[in-house]
DNA sequence: CTGAAAGCGCTTACAG
DNA sequence: CTGAAAGCGCTTACAG
């Protein structure tokens, strides 16, 4: 036992597979077998080791083991602003799938530039693999990273670059719905504030909403850049509700701009909601469903995102496909009293 | 060089020291000391390994290292539910505090119970400290913990046993100072929504609060328990504005429980905020600054608190201090409209 | 300042 | 099924 009992160092001794095997009166390759998952044990000798373990409190150093295994069991999670609800679930969700998994999630936060020494750093401490949650990568960055031979995929974003598999909600086909759900309200002046037009999100949601608006013949008649922040969203209602036709419903790419929109409508113009204007917002926050707001929004299926994410890796690591794709999750629209459903009584 | 092409494997070959070393025609042990901190290399030496390195792309294998000094430079986070926004900003602090500090952060999340196995989890991962946020611990587990000589300290919780270090904001007095607004604005008749009534954080504010008010020769008139979620809020609020002698204040102990009761006041009960009734939470959410709110809070100082936190697992890291304390970090109130205050225009 | 050698805690062919 | 030995990628006294 390497017990180091030197002055005021009171730690623990540390306990390794050789004190196990000693005590248990067997080699550590059999400690070692104990601990592996389907290697050769007799029960008998098993038995010996998982009680002499349990004395010592032998816990195998999983950090060792990943140098000959070449498998550090760690997953990278990338992610940025978890002021944004979604982002703090999204990683939430992340988080416990790779708990369950029984793996390991680092989790480094992204500033705005810089994250080539972010992404170097974690390649050093050996990730199997890594998740970009809502992180803008420079294409050159997200490159090396695909080249580094690690399974990488992006959540809610993608690159430009077709190296790296992504998973994002149908954005799309989100964006046709909402442009369905007001025109079946009745709406016609229709007004949009984007998020930030640097991501791929806000791009394909305007995308998908403005071309389903033209199939019924009808264009959105203002637009503002809200930033998917609650100030830009504050900003960009109150250009969109300035002197001249007033829209009759606004579409707003997540609920933090949402929601700024509702309150400038009713608070700082006086509208009525929904029946002077009809707003929705993306994301289907917890809040979206509180009564100062009762939202309408679009719910992105966290958990599915991530599931199908985490099985992407697991699957590249363990070999079996590597051609890169684009998942695309399907949506829901939660219709709330902010574009005309009745409130429902519980 | 350790190239595998074996068939499919198309992985990029994993460089080690050894490859830097033949190229820049050194040993290993420099090409080592040129990548640790205040080690004896040369000038030269170090010229020609950098070289070597960065033609090779050659990274230093973290977990290797770790084997030999002991120290893995991760720290464990464990940490609840993010959908409390609090919640999430608190970990954001923490992951990019360690994240400066050229530290990596590890995080798990707990469920309520069987946390223990975490922890196993933890151990083998062989992380350096861990911080605790928001989490309560079975104490046995605590114990485990404290004795395995990692340092560990909890954020905004504490556990009964003395043996853990805690970083929290100063509930109590923060708590006095809640019923030293709500007096100062001439509230007699005073209630209180509690959050989870197992948590330290509910108990101390509590205790804080009903204190200072008997100091004033008042006591709080109802109470009700809300468990921290908008829900419970929601409910608590709506047993406190029960027929009876109404309340003209309520304080909530968390934000999301002062949003659930401030709609209940209005909405539900056709009160008037802050004429009718005043309300106030704890934690200064984003939301509580929306228009929609305008919720006077307690602002915690989160950057404080996590700096504390991790100084002191550094500071044990390095063998300095070992007594176990109670860190208690000044707050801050946030008075905005539901407690009377006028609106700023910005 | 530098290199050879031993060691960190594990796993894994290889014989038996 | 089991053990002795070599090896994973690094660091660190120890001589020089």
């Amino acid at each position: 036992m390497t017990r180091k009992q030197n002055g005021m160092d009171n730690r623990i001794a540390k306990v390794g597979s050789v004190d196990v095997a000693k005590l248990a009166g067997v080699s550590r390759s059999a400690v070692s077998r104990t601990f592996t998952e389907g290697a050769y044990v007799s029960a008998e000798t098993r038995q010996k080791v998982l009680r002499a373990a349990e004395m010592l409190g032998y816990r195998p150093n999983i950090l060792a083991r990943s140098l000959t295994t070449n498998r550090t069991h760690i997953l990278g999670i990338i992610t940025t602003d978890l002021i944004n609800p979604f982002y703090a679930l999204l990683l939430q969700e992340c988080i416990e799938r790779i708990q369950d998994k029984g793996l390991a999630a680092f989790v480094l936060r992204a500033a705005e530039t810089d994250n080539d020494e972010l992404i170097s750093r974690l390649l050093s401490y050996q990730v199997d693999g890594v998740i970009l949650a809502n992180t803008k990568l420079a294409s050159r960055t997200a490159l090396d990273l695909a080249n580094s031979g690690k399974p990488v995929v992006t959540i809610n974003r993608y690159v430009d670059l077709d190296e790296i598999t992504s998973v994002t909600c149908d954005n799309e086909e989100a964006g046709a719905q909402v442009a369905d759900h007001l025109i079946a309200i009745g709406r016609k002046r229709i007004a949009f504030i984007a998020g930030d037009p640097d991501t791929s999100s806000s791009r394909d949601r305007e995308r998908g909403f403005k071309q389903r608006l033209a199939e019924h013949g009808l264009k959105v008649q203002r637009e503002s850049i809200g930033f998917y922040t609650h100030d830009g969203g504050a900003a960009a209602a109150r250009m969109l509700l300035s002197p001249g036709t007033k829209p009759d419903a606004i579409f707003a790419a997540n609920d933090l701009m949402g929601f700024a929109a509702l309150d400038v409508a009713k608070l700082e113009f006086g509208l009525r909601v929904p029946d002077d204007i009809a707003i929705i917002g993306f994301d289907n926050a917890m809040a979206a469903d509180w009564p100062a707001y009762r939202l309408s929004s679009v719910d992105q299926n966290i958990p599915r995102m991530v599931d199908v994410a985490i099985e992407e890796i697991l699957s590249r690591l363990s070999g079996e496909r590597s051609r890169t794709r684009h998942f695309r999750i399907a949506t829901n629209l939660v219709a709330r009293e902010s574009t005309g459903a009745t409130k429902m009584k519980d």
